[in-house]
DNA sequence: TGTCGTCTATGTGTATACAGATGCATTGTG
DNA sequence: CACAATGCATCTGTATACACATAGACGACA
């Protein structure tokens, strides 16, 4: 009797701190993704559970999710550890990025909408303003925007799912792209080429305009080797 | 003690039996992929639980992984149901996958080594003779190895991956595909394209041939309008 | 002193118990 | 006879208990 009353009072506590298992999976992502874990931690199923104040159980689901999203390894008997990308596959997650936003660029170019393609034309001249202003943070925003569009203009559910996926699991290694200096400017003007390329329909041109500005971005090695240092 | 062996027994039963998670992933899959589940039939947990005779804790981390798939959706409090794809994102999967192929196609042209390129010749050479002997299950598995060859010569696990799990999505909706009259020789001719393309290091067209192969191939609409008659 | 074996501690995998939510059926009322 | 409300049954979500697997430490023997 007093065992189920405690475990009243817990759950009330629990639904007062709302730790849902969706709400462990964005906090979980969250960690690896601003690097608080780095790749080769282990996630200790009873830490994490004291840590949100659940059972082992909905830690489990969220382990299960964020394996599947690609952020966590698990293997059988043995604690599920912050995935460690080599460098090769850090690159192939890059070029697959540069190729799937070619794809929605083309496509976008041939199926955007009048009231889409004048969205995102108004969105990215508006952003020559963060530029000048060097506002980093808000022309962070503003980017992570702005491909959404070009994802969403596509006009292809899957190919969104792809996208958004592969974007997720690079997260980890994009981090500050904008604090190199002239990088916003540089950004703006790629940007300027894919959406004039849109707003001509021009599919090719948009395709390789998208493919370079993420390739440029990427720069993977680069990135790899500086992400590597850190650890 | 004589519920710990009881327990003892079972477990026993189980490992006999060899239900781990993954097989029961493969078993449920198998049953959606061959049709024998429908899209939008419930999976209850405690029903899969007694017939694979497990408990639901495990039922549920296979249910995850299918989730995870896309082969079936959850909703908080409901059964889990086989996914209901509508023919918009029927559609969106098999343009995706085109799209995915014409990629892979491209980048195998530009880095398959020379050992890949004389085993995906000698391999295709060969179908030939499956053509000839109308040995449609045979040229199903040859076509599968095919176009896994494909996404390997592509030399990027993260595109092998995207690609397979779309594979995997897609393969409820293409059952029989090589039954219709002539489909063989033509899935052929139109695998010689692609080769030959490759053998080339034609990348444009190898990307080219590949993209109308599986857009031919799958003509979704004809296809979703048959596996809904089924239903 | 080094190496191998065993023992223990920690953590995962699974079973079971229980509380909450949802949907359906049954009954009562207009 | 139809519709609404309430009760019940069923199933999901979470907690907890227990058995097994693995890794690290300690001791024995060469």
């Amino acid at each position: 009797m007093q065992i189920e009353s405690v475990k009243q009072v817990r759950r009330k506590e629990i639904i007062r701190a709302g730790t849902t298992v969706e709400q462990m999976v964005r906090a979980i992502a969250d960690m690896i993704v601003t690097g608080v874990m780095s790749p080769g931690d282990k996630l200790d199923e009873i830490s994490l559970a004291s840590r949100f104040d659940v059972s082992r159980t909905p830690v489990r689901e969220a382990l299960g999710q964020l394996c599947a999203m690609g952020l966590v390894g698990r293997e059988p008997n043995r604690s599920a550890v912050v995935t460690n990308v080599n460098e090769r596959h850090l690159h192939s997650m890059f070029e697959a990025m540069a190729e799937l936003e070619a794809i929605c660029a083309r496509l976008s170019a041939q199926r955007m909408t009048i009231d889409e393609r004048h969205a995102l034309e108004a969105e990215h001249r508006a952003s020559m303003q963060l530029v000048h202003r060097r506002a980093e943070e808000e022309y962070a925003t503003h980017n992570t925007q702005f491909h959404t569009r070009l994802y969403r203009g596509a006009h292809n559910d899957h190919i969104y799912d792809l996208v958004t996926q592969t974007r997720a699991r690079l997260a980890p290694f994009r981090r500050a792209q904008f604090r190199l200096p002239g990088r916003l400017a540089k950004s703006y003007d790629e940007h300027d080429v894919i959406v004039t390329a849109i707003m001509r329909a021009d599919a090719a041109g948009a395709g390789q305009a998208a493919y370079s500005h993420v390739s440029i971005v990427s720069d993977a090695s680069t990135v790899f080797a500086s992400a590597k240092e850190d650890v």
